[in-house]
RNA sequence: GGGCGUGUAGCUCAGGCGGUUAGAGCGCAUCCCUGAUAAGGAUGAGGCCGGAGGUUCAAGUCCUCCCACGCCCA
């Protein structure tokens, strides 16, 4: 564009090529420079708030892509949110406890369990997972900001600060306080070899398959109606559990029989479930007895081992009910030893049962136990089975092969073994969840009901303790002396008080934490720490009040931002955070701390699975935004399928997201800044017309702007990224493909009402865009929007959002449009039909249409200009003898009026003549004849296709018809040569490298047709190319271009 | 084993309240248009809408069962 003098206005050209990848490096930078995330705060800090929460990801390991989904949606709508006018503070945080960090930290140190901890040192090693957590959190920053999620991570809140810790002790104090944190046992796997428990994690990873015996026990019935005279036949692959069994659990609605097997007349009968009865017995038993297994609680029986004692004081060793036995194998009796299973154990204590335990931690029986004491557990199986067929209480043994935990370290099959540990009574308070979640709003809806409501009602005790180093410590301080005696601590001030010495600069982890113990007047004993710490999932369920530090530090803050109205996270957080958020705000404030929760479905590799290193699928976050710009990621991830559902992402998925959208906005941006640079033009010197004024073209663009915009409004506003995107999509496309497309002649003369109609919709579009793809449109915004409107803001994300243009709304002129551009396709499709190119003008065409002739004669013009045809004329002046008519019912009007008269209504309309018909419907009188009465048509029952009968070229779908006049003369041959000649030309310009606006001289020679026809319309090519003389039948330098019929032609560039 | 979700063209995905020729984009083939475009258009090949029953005048859509995959839980 150098050297060509323009009157000079306030836009400077774009280049229609971009590197979006090196632009959003600019704008990052630029973002830096100017500090726009704080401006946008900062503007609107006395406007009403909108509280976003961010759920901490968990800082061990590197950011993966699927991070970039939570995020993206994290990010659009606190902007939208922003552009609307409210205050929305983003604060983010840091998930620093747990036992990943601690296993990352062991892997590194080439630990093999709690031993060489506890050798290395707990201040050591929780030091190193306090470096391995800064180390993490770097990286998840790094990818915050490149992505462009607007969180302010100077203030980013860590679960590991001794302010957040202070008011995670807080909120445990007044749990403690409602009596709802209480010890208990639980039953969790356990690596009797490395003396530890193991996560649900850990378990996963070490499933092997194993062979146990599978044995069926006689349990003599001692009490009730079948004393002495039944067995309860009980079936399990663990008979090292049998010593201590306690109970005996039955389904209470299921059938259970006493029954007999085939062919043993002497022996006690056996209860069993009916639908095991053939499973179990064989076939041919003979049933003696049948009732619910509800008819069956507390009756006693006889314990198949007397090796272990049980407390007198309590009742053992009858029938329980429990809804968790099936039919599925086994005998419908499970027998239970909840010291061994976590089913047994809740069972167990919903019936006040005790917890025996004759193995002590390394997994060996105690030496007090007889027949098998100091045997490992899974060893003293062969001993116990054959005690047992010595006396008779073996029904049956088999082999039984399944898959078994064992430890991932050591292979050791794992026990699930009871430990002391702190629960929450989480299932206390079930009611006031269930509450709070029917005021939640879920999107998508069904995890309401669904997934999470199924977890709320079927809740437990959450487990909240840990036998681990690096966690939150459970503020607990117990007496020595008396361990009924505790006293939980809410801060670091309280136990200053209750030392007597400054522990405000204490760091609250282990160990100097256990080191702090302290003496209550009056009182024997010492007061020391329990040493557990708590579940990391409390840590960030506590972050609403402990990001503040609240309630010790700004409590003021804290409750003006309670609860959230807004927090999205994946799917798999429904039992993670989603709930422990929810549970914590409503055990300590009896209120959830949100109010929209968005939860999202996974990213997956290209290949539908999960991206994982095993699989080598994995797509790196920070190259694939460097190869494709985070603004198509962001859009992809946004608009690209169903939030909620799992989506595949992949490089040909993203090229596409540029190409299509983010590439076509951008030209769209860059034509309108190179025909406003050439023109000079100022919207300031020389604004658009009134929009009355404007060509229809202009404001059906307006208008569309207008829809979008309240479609887009309505959609973010119910948290709907796929149906936004989709609009905001779909009117890039018209913009560019028909808006800009149909009027660029008019923007190449510079037209004020063109170029202001197309900045006004950039205008707009580009506010729309912003919570998207917050790159490209800060360019956009920057240097197309800004420099036409008096007093812009030098940000699209300081702007505000649009709202809808009621004024320029018009529906009947968006419908009318869209008629006209299936009238185009329709032409279309004819003209390829008949093979004949667009280029050659044509005298007429034959339209067929319902509102044709309501339609404006402008957009008629916009119809045969863009079919390249002379004159349109409706269908119907043609004359009815001319034209075939073919008639079908709309099903869905008619059905929807008549119900199941629709089929004979379709039948006697086919059976109809049709022509006759449809004169008849238009005039409004149509009946059609069903079941001997007339039953009337009405306007909209009818699909009426016209078409002409011969001569032409017909394109006809859904009632409308396009039909063409082939008929070439020799004026209209000439024509399209002329046309055939302009388009070379242009080519020519464009491949020779020549400005728009630069000039040539233009030579030809041609005989006949060709001959004639550039000297008749010399100066209308003239005109088109930009010629500045034209040379007729002579010849240029060089070889020139090869013309139709003949002809030749040749270009220079005019000097000026 | 249970709960929830997903299954539509070779690939990625749309398909308010059920309505009779199931759509779009990518890719492929042929052609067309083009002085913003990495674009656009037309035609074609490519679909038992996971399978089987059922409800209905009418089912991709509603119901039941089954299959595959995913997530969560056992």
């Amino acid at each position: 564009m150098e050297g060509v003098s323009a009157p000079s206005g306030p836009f400077q050209a774009l280049p229609p090529q971009v590197d979006l990848p090196a632009l959003e490096h600019e704008v990052l930078e630029q973002w830096a420079t100017d500090k726009v995330f704080a401006r946008t705060l900062e503007g609107a800090a006395d406007r009403p708030q909108w509280v976003f929460y961010e759920g901490p990801p968990t800082a061990n390991g590197r950011p993966g892509t699927h991070h970039i989904e939570a995020r993206a949606f994290k990010d659009v709508f606190p902007r939208f949110k922003t552009m609307q006018g409210y205050h929305v503070p983003r604060r983010a945080g840091w998930d620093c406890h747990g036992l990943p960090v601690e296993i990352a930290v062991e892997q590194e140190l080439g630990f093999a369990g709690k031993p060489d901890i506890e050798a290395y040192g707990i201040a050591e090693f929780n030091a190193r997972c306090r470096e391995s957590v800064e180390r993490h959190v770097g990286a998840f920053a790094e990818l915050t900001d490149r992505m462009g999620y607007w969180v302010d991570m100077s203030t980013a809140y860590r679960t590991m600060d001794a302010s957040y810790i202070e008011s995670v002790w807080w909120s445990l104090k007044q749990v403690f306080d409602k009596g709802l944190l209480v010890e208990s046992h639980r039953v969790a796997p356990y690596c009797p070899r490395c003396g530890t428990g193991l996560s649900d994690h850990e378990v996963a990873q070490g499933y092997e398959t194993l062979v146990d015996p599978s044995v069926y026990v006689r349990m003599p019935v001692t009490t009730g109606e079948w004393a002495g005279q039944a067995d309860l036949l009980v079936w399990t692959t663990t008979p090292w559990t049998l010593p201590s069994n306690t109970a005996v659990a039955v389904h209470p609605d299921v059938t259970y029989v006493v029954a007999r097997p085939a062919g043993d007349d002497a022996g006690r009968p056996l209860v069993v479930a009916e639908p095991l009865l053939t499973a179990a017995l064989g076939e041919g038993a003979q049933v003696l007895a049948r009732t619910t297994g509800r008819d069956w609680e507390r009756t006693h029986y006889q314990r198949p081992f007397e090796l272990v004692d049980f407390p007198d004081d309590v009742e053992t060793h009858y029938v329980v009910l429990a809804e968790y036995v099936t039919t599925e194998d086994g005998t419908g009796l499970v027998h239970q030893s909840p010291a061994f299973g976590a089913d047994d154990f809740a069972v167990g204590r919903a019936y006040g049962l005790p917890v025996v335990n004759p193995i002590d931690p390394t997994g060996h029986f105690t030496a007090d136990v007889p027949l098998v004491g100091g045997h490992f557990f899974k060893a003293a199986d062969p001993t116990l089975v054959q005690d047992m067929v010595d006396r008779g209480v073996l029904y049956r043994e088999m082999r039984y092969e399944h898959s078994y935990p064992h430890c991932w370290r050591c292979h050791t099959p794992l026990m699930y073994y009871a430990q002391p540990s702190w629960y929450i009574r989480t299932s206390e308070i079930k009611g006031q969840l269930l509450a709070q979640n029917e005021r939640t709003h879920w999107y998508p809806e069904n995890i309401k009901e669904g997934r999470f409501g199924d977890w709320l009602n079927n809740n437990v005790d959450w487990a909240l303790s840990r036998d681990r180093y690096w966690g939150t410590p459970l503020p607990i301080w117990r007496n020595d002396a008396d361990p009924s005696r505790m006293v939980v601590v809410g801060s670091l001030a309280e136990l200053s008080e209750l030392t007597g010495r400054d522990l405000s600069d204490l760091d609250p982890h282990r160990p100097f934490i256990d080191d702090v113990t302290f003496t209550v007047d009056g009182e024997e004993g010492t007061y020391r720490r329990v040493r557990q710490v708590i579940d990391a999932w409390y840590d960030s369920g506590s972050m609403p009040f402990a990001q503040w530090g609240a309630p010790h530090r700004n409590k003021a803050e804290f409750e003006a931002a309670y609860p959230a109205q807004f927090i999205a996270e994946a799917i798999d957080q429904t039992r993670g955070w989603f709930y422990t958020l929810m549970a914590v705000g409503t055990l300590v404030f009896e209120q959830s701390s949100y109010e929209n929760v968005l939860c999202l479905g996974h990213i997956l590799a290209e290949d539908g699975r999960k991206m994982s290193k095993h699989l080598g699928n994995i797509l790196e976050p920070m190259p694939l935004m460097d190869r494709h710009g985070a603004d198509a990621v962001r859009w992809f991830m946004l608009a690209g399928g169903s939030p909620w559902s799992a989506r595949r992402v992949g490089h040909e998925t993203l090229s596409e997201v540029v190409r299509k959208v983010l590439l076509t906005y951008w030209n769209t941006a860059s034509f309108f800044t190179l025909y406003a640079e050439t023109n000079g033009w100022d919207p300031a010197a020389t604004p658009a017309p009134p929009r009355a004024e404007r060509p229809l073209l202009d404001r059906w663009a307006l208008a569309e702007l207008a829809s979008v915009t309240d479609g887009v409004t309505r959609a973010l506003e119910d948290f709907d990224t796929q149906t936004a995107g989709r609009l905001i999509a779909e009117f890039v496309d018209d913009l560019s493909n028909w808006y800009v497309r149909r009027s660029r002649r008019r923007f190449w003369d510079g037209d004020p009402a063109a170029l202001g109609t197309l900045h006004e919709v950039l205008d707009g579009l580009t506010r729309l865009m912003a919570p998207f793809t917050p790159f490209v449109t800060e360019r956009v915004w920057r240097t197309v929007v800004a420099p036409g409107l008096p007093d812009a803001v030098d940000s699209v994300h300081l702007a505000t959002w649009p709202t809808v243009d009621a004024e320029a709304r018009d529906d009947a002129l968006v419908e009318q449009m869209t008629l006209v551009r299936r009238l185009v396709e329709l032409g279309r499709s004819a003209r390829t039909s008949a093979k004949s190119r667009t280029r050659q003008p044509l005298a007429r065409a034959l339209v067929a249409a319902p509102g044709w002739s309501q339609l404006p004669r402008d957009l008629v013009a916009e119809v045969a200009d863009e079919l390249n045809v002379a004159e349109l004329t409706e269908l119907a002046a043609v004359g009815s003898s001319l034209v075939d008519v073919s008639v079908k019912v709309d099903f869905r009007a008619v059905g929807r009026r008549l119900g199941k008269q629709v089929q004979a209504v379709a039948a006697a309309v086919a059976a109809t003549d049709a022509a006759g018909l449809v004169a008849d419907y238009r005039a409004g009188t149509a009946t059609v004849p069903v079941d001997g009465t007339d039953v009337p048509l009405v306007e909209g029952d009818l699909i009426v296709t016209e078409t002409p009968r011969e001569g032409w070229t017909v394109a006809s779908a859904g009632g409308l018809t396009v039909a063409l006049d082939l008929t070439l003369t020799p004026e209209l041959e000439r024509a399209g040569l002329v046309r055939e000649v302009v388009r070379l030309v242009q080519e020519a310009r464009k491949t020779t490298g020549l400005a728009v606006s630069d000039r040539i001289e233009l030579w030809w020679t041609g005989e006949d047709a060709a001959a004639r026809a550039l000297t008749e319309h010399g100066e209308q090519v003239a005109a088109e190319v930009l010629a500045t003389s034209v040379h007729a039948q002579t010849a240029g330098d060089g070889e020139g271009l090869e013309g139709p019929a003949g002809s030749r032609i040749w270009i220079t560039r005019a000097t000026a």
